[in-house]
DNA sequence: GTCTATAAAGCGATAGAC
DNA sequence: GTCTATCGCTTTATAGAC
């Protein structure tokens, strides 16, 4: 449905992007604005925390999505081999589309872990609990995120995607062995 | 050797605390000069080029480090699996005393990796290199590193430095199998 | 809901005395 | 080599008109 004026569920897309290629810090509202195309007049409406809302807002967004795409799928009925599968496929495709890099990731890096360890510390512990009901195993579980994220690393650092999705799918196979 | 005034080479040691503690962008000179204990004009005595050149300083010590204490001994004669214990050993005392941040990872995820491009590119492929020379395998010298940075993120995320050395001594055990 | 103007603080960097 | 003072700019955030 079309709309002329913005919405919130738009904007938060657009803050993702930037906060994803400049990081928290490095996000200043002019780059906010000139990546969402919102003046500083509704960004502070929809945002009255102001910069900190709007990431608490973006990684709420983000969170959903892997329960909803990744974490849901990980513990529904049928074969593990295809609930797997349905993982690799959705994470690869996620963040091939996103610049290769994980927000939860990029902030639990910076000084800015404390001010969002709860939801940093949910993500990937429900990311592990998902992953350990499909594979019934949580050291493996462990291997297999932590060899993803260390993926998108190698992946950015070398400047090629293709590392990631190598990278992914042998951890992917050594789920099925 | 005991100094009463203040060395090029301590500055870069305190330097790099700040930038593990605040990553690039964060890392404010208030930030720096409370660190290192140093004013802005030492600083700018020591680093004409600004908080740039202090971040190239301190990558270039970190990776001279790791040339010399862990690809270094990759290469070097005697077993295969003494050499790899020695990364081991070497790479977790590393990051453990320094809150579990790798400075390369970290500068890799934010705008500041195309400033450095080079220098993180370096770091990886000689790691990357060394590894393989150690192990005869590239697909698992690249699996080895994603995983080594993917359990740093997640320790750092779980707030959990146990998840670190755990996944670490997995990565090991692999690679004697 | 969006805009412009503006405030108050912090930023990186520089100059010059010592 | 270190200090203080300061410059010019950017930052986050707010106010008020529309």
């Amino acid at each position: 449905m079309a709309r002329v004026q913005a919405d919130r569920a738009d904007a938060v897309l657009a803050l993702a992007t930037t906060f994803r290629l400049h990081g928290y810090e490095g996000a200043s509202l002019t780059a906010i604005t000139a990546q969402t195309g919102l003046g500083k007049g509704s960004l502070y409406h929809f945002f009255p925390g102001g910069k900190e809302d709007m990431a608490r807002a973006v990684l709420d967004e983000v969170g959903d999505w892997f329960r909803r795409e990744v974490y849901g799928p990980l513990r529904a009925d049928g074969p593990a081999d295809q609930r797997l599968a349905a993982m690799f496929t959705a994470v690869e495709t996620y963040f091939a589309s996103r610049h290769l890099v994980c927000l939860f990731a990029a902030f639990a890096l910076g000084q800015e872990r404390d001010r969002f360890a709860e939801v940093i510390t949910a993500y990937f512990s429900e990311w592990l609990d998902a992953l350990e009901a499909a594979t019934g195993d949580r050291e493996l579980a462990a291997d297999t995120v932590a060899t993803l994220q260390g993926a998108l690393i190698l992946a950015r650092a070398l400047n090629d995607p293709a590392v990631f999705h190598a990278t992914a799918a042998r951890a992917h196979e050594r789920l099925r062995s």
